[in-house]
DNA sequence: CTCCTGCACTTAAACGTTTTCGTAAAAATA
DNA sequence: TATTTTTACGAAAACGTTTAAGTGCAGGAG
C-alpha cells in the first residue's frame, strides 16, 4: 500500500531505525546518512504515519474539542465556531491537532467525556459552552486530564477556566444606561442552562437592587436566540408602561429584540434604550446601530489554549481567568 | 499508566485476544465470557485506545475538514461553520471523528494537504471555501483519497463537489428584481478566490446582457464582508445615477449596503431594491427585513457527507452534486 | 600497545490492538 | 462406537513507528 520506512530500509539496505532517527534528526546519525535518507523517502513518496508514531510515542498530539447543541443555546454554536477559529490556528503552532466532539441529543446514548477522551487518547480537551445540569462535571473535574472551560467559572486540579468577567460587563452596561438618566431597565435572561446566563442576570438584579429598582414584571427568560428576542419584544411593546432601557443579555436577542419594536412602531433610542452583550460585528451595521458590551473572543480563546498548553507541558494546575470586558 | 487488554486478560487468566474479541462481540467466544470480559472491563476502567486499534485496522475512521483563512473571506468562515456543525452530526452515524486543518498564512510553510491527510491517515476529506488559484488543486484530484469540494465545482475520479446552483440562484434573484420593474440593477461581486463568486457574476451579466441592460459601472468588487458591502454602499450613494436595484452576491454585504443608505438617506425599498444570497437568519430581523436567494447550508452538508461515505465505504466515483436554490 | 571515548549504525523490544490460524474438547452425525 | 462438525479458546504475528541497549570501529590519550 503506502511507503514505510521499512521500505526505505530495505532499499537503502539499512534498518528501519536508522531511517527513522535520520527522518527525525537524531543526532546518533551521520549528516551523510539523514541527507540520503531524506532524498529516498521523497523520491519513493514516504508520509510518515503517525497513528503507529503516536502510539508508541503515548502522545496523541491532539486536543479534544466539546461543543453543545444538545440543548437549544443556539448562540453557543455562533459563539462556539468564534472560539474554534482561533483555537485552530494556535494549536498548531504546538504541532497539535484538533478533533472535534458536537454533543447532541440524549445523554444516555453518548458516551461520557472522559471515556471519549481517553478513547482517543487526547491529551487536553476545551469545553465551549458547558451546561449548569450537565452530569459530568465532576467527573471531569476528577479525571486527571488537562481541561479547560469556556464561559464556565469552575475549575479543579486539572481544571482551568476563562471567561469574560460578566458582572464587570453587565456593571458597565449598567452604568452606562444610568448615566443617560434611565431607571426602569428591563433585562432580557439568556439560556438558563448556560452558566453566565445567570451571572449576567444576578449582577443586573443586584445593582437594581442596591438603587431600589429591581421589578420582576421587567425581566425575561430568552434563550440566546435571535428570535427569542424578539418575542420578548413583542411582549414589551403591549406593556402598561415601557421601560426607560432593555438590557439584552446578548446581541442577538438584542437584534430580535430591535425588529420587535421596529414593528411596533417604537422608536431606539427616543422612546427606549437597548444594550446588548458580545459586540457581534454585525451590531455596528444595524440600524440604529447596537450598543454593546465587548467580550474579546479572540483573547477568550488564546488564552483557553495558553492555559491548556501550560498544564499539559509543566503539570501546572487548574485556575480560573476572568477577562475584561469593555462597553 | 491506563489499563489494556493485557491487564484484563492477566487478570482473567485468559489471553489478550480472547478478552478483544469478548469486548468487540467476535462470534468465537461464549456468551458468558463476554459477559464476564464486560464486567471485568468496567470495573477495571478499561478505555479502548483507538490509536492502537485503528494502526492494525489500517482504519482511521477519521475525516480532514479543511477551511480556509488564508485569504480574506471573511464569510467563508461564518458559513464554514454553519456546514461544520451538520457534519458533525452527519459523521458521528457512521463512527467517524473529525480533525480539523485549518490552512492559513503563506502556503510554503505549509505542507501540502494531500501530505496533512496522509499523516493522519484520514479517509476522506472535505474542502470548504478552497480558492480559485490554490496549486494544490491537481494533486488532490489525482491523490486518490475520497474527497469532497463545497463550494467548489471540481471533480475527479476521487473527488465530488457540492453546491447549490448559484446561476440558478442568481436567476431567480434576477428575476424577482425584474418582477418588480427594475431595470437598472447594480451588482456586487464577492471574493475574488471563490468560485462562487464569479459564476454568480456571470450569470448576473449575462442576463442584463440578454436585456442590453448590462452596464460595468453598475459592477462593484467586494469580498463577502460586511465592511466592504458597506464601503460599496457609499460609492453607491454618490452616483449620478442610482441604480433601481442592488443584488448582493451575499447576505453580509447586502447588510453592509443596507447600512451604507441608511446612513445617506437612501430608502429601501422606495428608492433602492435589494436582494442578497445565503438567506442568513438574521436577515429576518434586521429593518427593512433582507429579501434574499436561500441556499440549505444542511441540505449541503449532509450531501457532501453523503457523497464521501459513498465513495469511502463503495469506492463510488466522483460526481457533481447542484442543489436548487430558492428565492 | 592498551585503554578509553565517541561515532554511526544495528538489534530487538515495545506501544495496544486485531486477526488468522491452530487445537483441544464437546457436540452432532452416521 | 467411530467420524465429522462445531464451539471456545490460545498462540503468534501483524500494523508502522520509536528507542534503549548493544556492537564494531576509528581515533586519541597514556
Amino acid at each position: 500500500m503506502s511507503v514505510t520506512i521499512k521500505d526505505i530500509a530495505k532499499r537503502m539496505e539499512i534498518t528501519p531505525s536508522s531511517v527513522s532517527k535520520a527522518l527525525n534528526g537524531k543526532d546518533d546519525v551521520s549528516a551523510d546518512l539523514k541527507r540520503k535518507v531524506r532524498q529516498v523517502a521523497d523520491e519513493m513518496g514516504y508520509k510518515k504515519n503517525m497513528l503507529a508514531a503516536r502510539l508508541v510515542n503515548m502522545k496523541s498530539n491532539t486536543l479534544g474539542v466539546f461543543i453543545f447543541s444538545r440543548t437549544k443555546i443556539k448562540n453557543s454554536e455562533s459563539t462556539a465556531y468564534k472560539y474554534l477559529n482561533i483555537m485552530l490556528n494556535e494549536v498548531k503552532k504546538h504541532g497539535f491537532d484538533i478533533v472535534l466532539f458536537s454533543i447532541e441529543g440524549s445523554m444516555s446514548v453518548n458516551k461520557s467525556y472522559v471515556d471519549l477522551c481517553m478513547e482517543r487518547q487526547v491529551e487536553g480537551a476545551i469545553f465551549i459552552g458547558f451546561e449548569n445540569n450537565d452530569p459530568h462535571l465532576e467527573e471531569l473535574q476528577g479525571c486527571g486530564l488537562p481541561i479547560v472551560m469556556i464561559e464556565k467559572n469552575v475549575s479543579s486540579e486539572n481544571m482551568s477556566c476563562v471567561m469574560v468577567d460578566n458582572a464587570a460587563g453587565i456593571s458597565l452596561g449598567m452604568n452606562y444606561l444610568l448615566s443617560l438618566g434611565h431607571q426602569n431597565i428591563a433585562f432580557i435572561k439568556g439560556h438558563f442552562a448556560a452558566e453566565l446566563s445567570d451571572i449576567r442576570y444576578q449582577q443586573y438584579k443586584k445593582l437594581m437592587e442596591d438603587s431600589d429598582r429591581f421589578n420582576a414584571d421587567y425581566v425575561f427568560d430568552g434563550d440566546f436566540s435571535l428570535e427569542s428576542g424578539y418575542n420578548i419584544g413583542l411582549k414589551i411593546a403591549v406593556m402598561d408602561k415601557l421601560p426607560d432601557a432593555v438590557f439584552a443579555s446578548n446581541d442577538l436577542m438584542a437584534i430580535g429584540l430591535l425588529r420587535a419594536f421596529f414593528e411596533k412602531g417604537i422608536s431606539i433610542p427616543e422612546d427606549v434604550s437597548i444594550i446588548g452583550f458580545d459586540n457581534f460585528e454585525i451590531g455596528k451595521f444595524i440600524k440604529p446601530k447596537l450598543t454593546t458590551v465587548s467580550q474579546n473572543f479572540s483573547e477568550i480563546a488564546e488564552n483557553a489554549i495558553m492555559m491548556i498548553f501550560e498544564m499539559i507541558n509543566s503539570g501546572g494546575k487548574g485556575r480560573s481567568l476572568l477577562l475584561v470586558p469593555e462597553v
